[in-house]
DNA sequence: CAATAATTTGAAATCGCTTTGAATGTCGCC
DNA sequence: GGCGACATTCAAAGCGATTTCAAATTATTG
């Protein structure tokens, strides 16, 4: 069914049916009844390349999923890709994912704009320095960062307060009498993972400690990482206290790392890992509960669509700029400092 | 630039150089020389809508992806959706998500059918019955089934082994001695979950075992839920010997489980967990390491994405049927069963 | 009641590509 | 030298919507 049937059928032009169905305030209130009717019956649906062509927009937003690189396709980008479904499956909207090798990156983009596939892109897991707000900028590609850089272009991005959401915790961990507190960060090129350290950084220089670089270690989210490091950490003499994992991946490592040392967690050593809020595992359900940083990374997600489509909408980038707070929700997993 | 405007440089027309640009034979070598170096400084890039438009080939595939039902967006379906992304990079197809809540599944293949903004579809999770297919066939959208169902229709699909992978998982706990081997399977209506139940209960049936129904419990994917049934069965008397975990998740939840009991993996209680093989959740890794039934949900996506083609390309659905077998890899966390 | 304004509707152009059918130029061969 | 076969190229007709501009109808006003 295509629109010159329905016109034929409803014996009007296609124009009409055509504003009738988009809405448009110059046609008679009993036509577009009659339109709208004959297109439920019929199950009329305007094909979407040709709307594209004619209206030029493309109707989607891109959101690329880096498959190979430090932050690969994991449970974060998978939360966050369910928030921008959630916002956007209100509007006609789609969302067209696009995998990204380490190399392609640039190329995919410019690809996209020159085919017109998308009108704007979601961008996450920035450096400081991320070379893609100034290819996105000069491709005239609307884009929201998921994120921050430090590139002294104007764009729009959404970020949560990692950094204050550290000092939080780390304060919190020296309030409790913690003196050598590990950090297990993100990957270390990773915007998020620099304010996060500076928050724990800060945080310690307030209480005169000086951070221990080998309390410090960065690398992927992953379990697996998270129980090597700790384990190292662990047999470090002195060792730590308590730990800030960057993840609940990471989270989950250092926690059998403290089990497999024959240690008791939020007894002998404490933590407070980052929470995404992944709906498959609950921070209060663990035994113990776990102490966290929280952020709703699906929260983010539904916003940056929405952000999405206020620069569609013709606000400038320059005025959407949005820093969430990180709660910090103490639970069973962080304790006093033991005695030495 | 567009195509026109590419022509006019060339002092072609704009057949000669579409042909010249999508490979057609009857085009001069030179010529085609000539375009494919100036598309490549200009930049040009055929307008995917009006090419679209004109060959009526959307260019995309759509994947469904579920955000409130029983089988939720999680670590599965990122991965699957990893291995789809990395088939179809190289083609110039995209890949559409539509995100899906829990009525709207049914209107929203019609909304994608009627709009033909996809060419086939990706589905995942069915039960036995499942009414997508029904739909699917009858609206002629075509699509492949990432897993089974029992619906007399032909389509495509793949699917793991998941009936032989619990029968052997299950048999090789019975062979080291174990009598009381819970379960614990996917969601109930799931057709995997009913496949790795008939599994389970004819490997103990045939050693002359009747199934226990306390020792099986269904639920989501969650190391929550895994925590608690396990909890409640290892306090059962007598309990548990053995215990299968649906997934690493679950897994990790009945570790916990049997840690806090004041019980050893591997010793007084064994698990042998589904592994999809997450790269940010290693078997290996664990401590104790791991005994897995695995199957790489990233290979199946990358698969089924290849199958799709194929189905774009003519071949018949019912051509299209593969059954993977699954691996049983057996660690630390499998080993004879305690004495009495 | 004529003139003017406001409401509705429609014919045709347009979006940027692919593809059909015709035209042009070359070549080999009788 | 002429003619069919072959290799290239092109003009123009779609693809299925939106949108411009004009026309037809109805309502309002002096």
């Amino acid at each position: 069914m295509k629109l010159k049937e329905l016109a034929d059928r409803l014996g009007l032009s296609q124009t009409t049916v055509s504003r009738a169905l988009n809405g448009y305030p110059e046609v008679n209130e009993a036509t577009r009844q009659r339109v709208n009717e004959a297109a439920g019956k019929f199950g009329y649906r305007a094909n979407a390349s040709a709307r594209r062509l004619a209206t030029g927009r493309a109707g989607a937003i891109g959101v690329a999923l880096p498959l190979q690189r430090s932050m690969h396709f994991g449970p974060h980008t998978s939360e966050f890709l369910s928030g921008i479904g959630e916002r956007l499956a209100q509007h006609e909207i789609d969302i067209l994912v696009t995998p990204l090798g380490d190399d392609d990156e640039i190329p995919v983009y410019r690809r996209l704009a020159a085919s017109k596939r998308v009108d704007a892109v979601v961008i996450s897991a920035p450096t400081p320095d991320d070379p893609r707000i100034k290819v996105l900028t000069d491709l005239g590609i609307p884009f929201v960062l998921h994120g921050r850089t430090e590139v002294d272009i104007p764009h729009a991005w959404l970020d949560i307060d990692n950094e204050s959401g550290f000092r939080r915790a780390t304060s919190h961990l020296l309030d409790l009498g913690h003196k050598r507190i590990a950090m297990l960060n993100g990957p270390a090129d990773q915007t998020f993972a620099r304010h996060r350290e500076k928050g724990y950084r800060d945080a310690l220089r307030e209480r005169g400690i000086t951070p221990d670089p080998r309390m410090m270690a960065t690398g992927r989210f992953t379990d697996e990482i998270g129980f090597r490091y700790a384990q190292a950490m662990l047999e470090m003499s002195p060792r730590p206290t308590a730990i800030l994992a960057g993840s609940m991946m990471t989270g989950l490592g250092v926690f059998r790392a403290i089990r497999s040392a024959g240690l008791e967690l939020g007894r002998d050593v404490s933590m407070i890992a980052h929470d995404d809020v992944f709906p498959y595992l609950n921070a209060d359900n663990m035994v113990p509960s776990m102490s966290t940083t929280r952020s709703s990374i699906r929260a983010a997600g539904a916003r940056v669509a929405e952000l999405t489509l206020q620069l569609l909408g013709g606000k400038p980038p320059e005025a959407i700029h949005e820093l969430w707070p990180v709660e910090l929700v103490l639970r069973e997993s962080s304790g006093p400092a033991p005695r030495d």
